[in-house]
DNA sequence: TTCTTTATGGATCGATTAGTATGTAAGTAA
DNA sequence: TTACTTACATACTAATCGATCCATAAAGAA
């Protein structure tokens, strides 16, 4: 049954784009409605008929971000493929996608809502609870490579995801400030030689 | 010679270390001016007179943190002390001091700037800047141990040195997260260890 | 047509933003 | 004392914040 009521002539996929690329870009307490209704070419009525409220359109672009850009770090949650294989993947896809200068640089999950003013804590909760999903996945997937004997079981998994994770998250305040991809891509070489991962 | 006027009621070192604690846990665009005067106490008028603006005071903020907290990393720059010896100290007095519940986790100047409104962009190069003297305190250290024979010459200086910094400020989002100490003392261990620095 | 539903343009809301203006208090200097 | 300097308390500014209201437009349903 098709919807009734006057169709919207905005097209609100690309308007979580736009709004995606300004999130990512200032982070979410930076970023205005002015900016936000400009970049989509929207008034205040129809901002607020089709998302509700800032918030909820952020929890909207935290979705988009997850099955576009973010999917850089999904090979983790993936069985088939060989841990170590996973976790090399996963960190040369991130470090490519990060340092692309076609988006914003760096991690959206990372640099969106790290800090904030204390009555946006929940906000920042939302991209903290993203994070946890990563780390899930990571921690996973190094437990997976211990018990196949791929990955050494000298080293707690809990340790080892700790320092592939600082390693991963650190690579958002690389891009921010312009190391480049060819330098982390390197850095990637030596940590996954060395750290037997 | 002694200063004249009405002497100044507060005691504006304590304010600016009050201001610390809310752009380190705030980040700069976040904490408000209503925030800041109520922490030290003061009205606008003396907050003006005494600070000039949010952003000096910001800068007057990051001073004191270069001074006081920020001292963690300070080793990298000594060369009476040998290279790995240096970035293992830093490594993990950074971790121990960013993982403190006496104040906001993390690193304030990877936190409190990385993203901010298109016109705070000065504000944000401003923590890049600081974060660029860390980084060259920590390619200088490793380039003195390569040439100690200290650190391998198979790696290019600014390899590893993108490979520490990485792990270094990915610990910024951890504290964040509520990663132990514990867990990123051993993950510190274990890149120590294996990565021949 | 008439009714219902949804989206739009545009004005506007109270609250908050960073920053100022003004008059006075409190010190030193002459 | 008088002059000067600095800091104070208080009130205030223009601009911006996120969000809402209302009349109207544009669609399907009856």
């Amino acid at each position: 049954m098709a919807r009734t009521g006057r169709p919207r002539v905005f097209d609100k996929e690309l308007a979580i784009s736009k709004a995606m690329v300004l999130y990512w870009e200032q982070g979410f307490d930076s970023t205005s409605l002015a900016q936000l209704k400009e970049a989509m070419g929207i008034s205040s009525a129809s901002f607020y008929a089709a998302f509700g409220s800032k918030e909820n359109l952020f929890k909207e672009v935290i979705d988009r971000y997850n099955t576009s850009y973010g999917k850089v770090t999904d090979c983790l949650a993936d069985t088939s493929i060989k841990s170590k294989v996973a976790i090399e993947k996963a960190l040369r896809q991130t470090a490519k996608m990060q340092t692309d200068s076609s988006h914003p640089t760096g991690c959206m999950l990372v640099l969106s809502a790290n800090v904030c003013s204390e009555k946006n804590n929940h906000v920042r909760d939302l991209v903290f609870k993203e994070r946890s999903l990563v780390r899930l996945n990571l921690e996973e997937c190094i437990i997976r490579g211990q018990e196949n004997g791929e990955i050494t079981r000298e080293v707690k998994a809990d340790v080892l995801c700790t320092l592939i994770e600082a390693f991963m998250y650190g690579i958002s305040t690389q891009a921010r400030d312009g190391i480049s991809y060819k330098s982390i891509d390197q850095a990637i070489t030596q940590i996954i030689k060395t750290c037997d991962i």
